[in-house]
DNA sequence: CATATATTCGACTGAGCACTCAGTCGAATA
DNA sequence: TATTCGACTGAGTGCTCAGTCGAATATATG
């Protein structure tokens, strides 16, 4: 591993904890052993450091649920969206201190002046919004799902995944035991009532 | 108004637009016209300040559900869930500078070392869950809402509308435009399969 | 009116911090 | 052997900012 990414790493952990603003250069280059002005030689400035970081999240990030996409299959598209839910829980229990730094506020801050940092973040959104919206779109196909407008039910779908994992880093509530409500519910919202007998869900 | 609720006030405002380290005590004592010294000498520092503007808020937005609580009647459960719902998003529009604030990380943050700062969040949060709890409680008792877990199933709706309003907040996307799709999804969610003939929603 | 108390003022302090820059060093190339 | 290169160093710089302090002014009280 280079310098630079044993900056980068260390930075991407302190930034999730402590946040950007609160996180002293100084003190990423303690814990590296790398000079601070190796730091600086190597990215122009904090910014810099920190847009990378999210670069390599959003590159990680898509790349997992590229995988996750092309090793399952579903025979319905609401079984599609469930597995979704699942692994979006998963791999945020997986990428703990990657998700932290997704939810904090600096991030949306910095997306609103850096037109860099909005990029990777848009990208990210709808890369999720898309594959659920695909979801929906093959479950209204196959009959397993209610005919909505997709996209405004990814958003809510989207909402509400999203919003049980951040209570879950912000440890507000334990996300894990709402996993069953979660899908249950989601069943429910979705559901075309024509399919209920063709396609059991057991 | 006193210089103390000027004060209290300007930081409000700039705390939610910029951020709790992002704003300078110069700055509030600029915009106030109150002089550096005075702000301290009202609030022993710049978290004291911070987590007044919270209490504020705090007993505001409690203030302003139990005025709407009073005034509402509501057949149902489930109506009362939708009653909600729609004046949380009410709120978020009219109070939008403190729901900022209250979606801020800074918050949660503060709250992690700060046990007045998480005492006052916790109280939000048990305020919003509970009223929804009891709706959801009060529809299974007139059946208008299917037998789940109260409790778990708060959390659930709370995640989602407030995840909206938080998208809204940082204008990812324009929650207006959800608020029927998320009311009907809601429904869909809940509803008691049983209770669809005695009790149409239209 | 005198005295005490509450409030306000703003110049000042010192710590913290992002970023700079002149220079080192080992490896590659001429 | 001489020269160039570029990763790396860390003391130094200038600035920002929370919080202090002593003086000034308003307000209340006897």
């Amino acid at each position: 591993m280079t310098k630079k990414d044993t900056i980068l790493e260390a930075a991407a952990k302190l930034f999730s904890e402590k946040g950007f603003r609160e996180t002293p250069m100084a003190e990423i280059s303690k814990i590296t052993g790398a000079a601070e002005g190796t730091i600086f030689y190597h990215f122009k400035n904090k910014e810099e450091l920190f847009v990378s970081i999210l670069e390599d999240f959003k590159k990680n990030i898509i790349e997992e649920f590229k995988r996750f996409e092309a090793q399952a299959e579903f025979r319905t598209g609401l079984k599609m969206l469930e597995g979704i839910i699942s692994f979006y829980f998963h791999l945020a229990a997986t990428m703990e201190d990657r998700f932290l730094l997704f939810h904090r506020h600096d991030l949306y801050e910095l997306a609103q002046v850096n037109p860099t940092c909005r990029g990777h973040l848009e990208e990210i959104f709808t890369y999720f919004l898309d594959i659920i919206e695909q979801a929906v779109s093959r479950g209204q196909l196959d009959g397993s799902i209610r005919k909505t407008d997709t996209r405004k039910m990814a958003w809510i779908i989207f909402s509400m995944v999203d919003g049980l994992v951040r209570f879950n880093t912000f440890r507000l509530y334990e996300a894990g035991t709402l996993y069953n409500e979660l899908i249950e519910s989601c069943r429910r919202m979705l559901q075309n009532p024509l399919a209920l007998k063709g396609e059991p869900n057991a």
